[in-house]
DNA sequence: CTTTAACCCTGGAGGC
DNA sequence: TGCCTCCAGGGTTAAA
């Protein structure tokens, strides 16, 4: 399951390497993925020098000078580098070849995409796949007063409305929870009651959440691409909440409540977070 | 418009 | 040991 933290952190070895270098092959072995991979795509790419690589919201970016080829992970894929000769294991359904370095997307759910953008469309962020998603946390306009824009009249809860993605991108089931516990906030709490100080809190929680599991994905993920699926960033990163009902809570120990909003789990503390 | 649920897919866990 | 069922997840889309 990348979050934020690993595709950033993939983002930035797939970079180092891949940008300003030429891509001698791209192949691919499984077209099938979220959405067919574009059958002309090999041929697009054949001999184009990658410009940068970049990230939004949870999608990769490998800009070329004619388009952008658009990665994303799903909940189980990974990019890693690999020797040339390493032979390709199951689920691996890509690769990228540039002179001696090689990439391989392995995606075993297939709930991954990778899919071109050709820059005479216009540019990247008007992808239908990119064009509505919310700011990056990490924006200095990401603030709680952007929050409190964003969720105000929502109905939804709190849990939800950061989930959707239209008004944060990146913080996904795992880092809401996570973010929720830190900023006090109870997740059945209807978006748009959140006052415009909890929004504050919120938006440094959530903030603080994401660099945190950045810099524990950072260290432990150092060469992610260069190898053979280290563990994700929380794992390292010990949640407070995550997959932790009944256990206690780490501020006031009453036992952590797991419910369930919109088909996904949510855990949190009743007694410390608050409508 | 909003909200809800189904869907894509495989691996792992638990029951029998 | 194997077979069956269930669940997890992000994010889009169809239906209500």
């Amino acid at each position: 399951m990348p979050e934020l933290p690993e595709v950033e952190t993939t983002r930035r070895g797939i970079a180092t390497v891949m940008a300003g270098r030429r891509l001698d092959q791209f192949i691919v072995h499984e077209n099938r993925l979220r959405w067919p991979v574009p059958a002309e795509l090999p041929h697009t790419l054949q001999g184009r020098v990658v410009q940068a690589c970049e990230r939004r919201g949870k999608y990769l970016l490998i800009r070329f000078a004619h388009g952008v080829q658009i990665v994303h992970l799903g909940m189980s894929g990974s990019l890693r580098r690999v020797p040339m000769n390493e032979p390709r294991r199951k689920h691996d359904h890509a690769e990228w070849v540039l002179g001696d370095a090689r990439f391989l997307y392995h995606d075993p759910r297939r709930f991954g995409a990778i899919l071109w953008h050709d820059l005479n469309l216009g540019p990247v962020e008007q992808h239908p796949l990119l064009a509505r998603l919310g700011m990056e946390p990490f924006d200095t306009a990401f603030d709680g007063k952007h929050l409190h824009r964003c969720f105000k009249d929502r109905a939804v809860s709190i849990k939800q409305a950061l989930l959707a993605g239209d008004a944060v991108v990146g913080v996904g089931n795992i880092y809401a929870s996570e973010a929720l516990f830190k900023a006090r906030i109870n997740p059945q709490t209807p978006a748009g009651k959140i006052s415009a100080a909890r929004c504050n809190t919120l938006a440094t929680a959530i903030r603080k959440t994401l660099s945190q599991a950045l810099e524990a994905g950072g260290s432990t993920l150092r060469d992610y691409v260069n190898s053979t699926g280290e563990p994700g960033a929380y794992f390292t990163l010990h949640a407070a909440m995550y997959e932790r009902a009944g256990k206690p809570c780490p501020r006031c120990e009453t036992p952590v409540k797991r419910i369930v909003q919109g088909q996904r789990a949510t855990y949190f503390c009743p007694v410390c977070q608050r409508r």
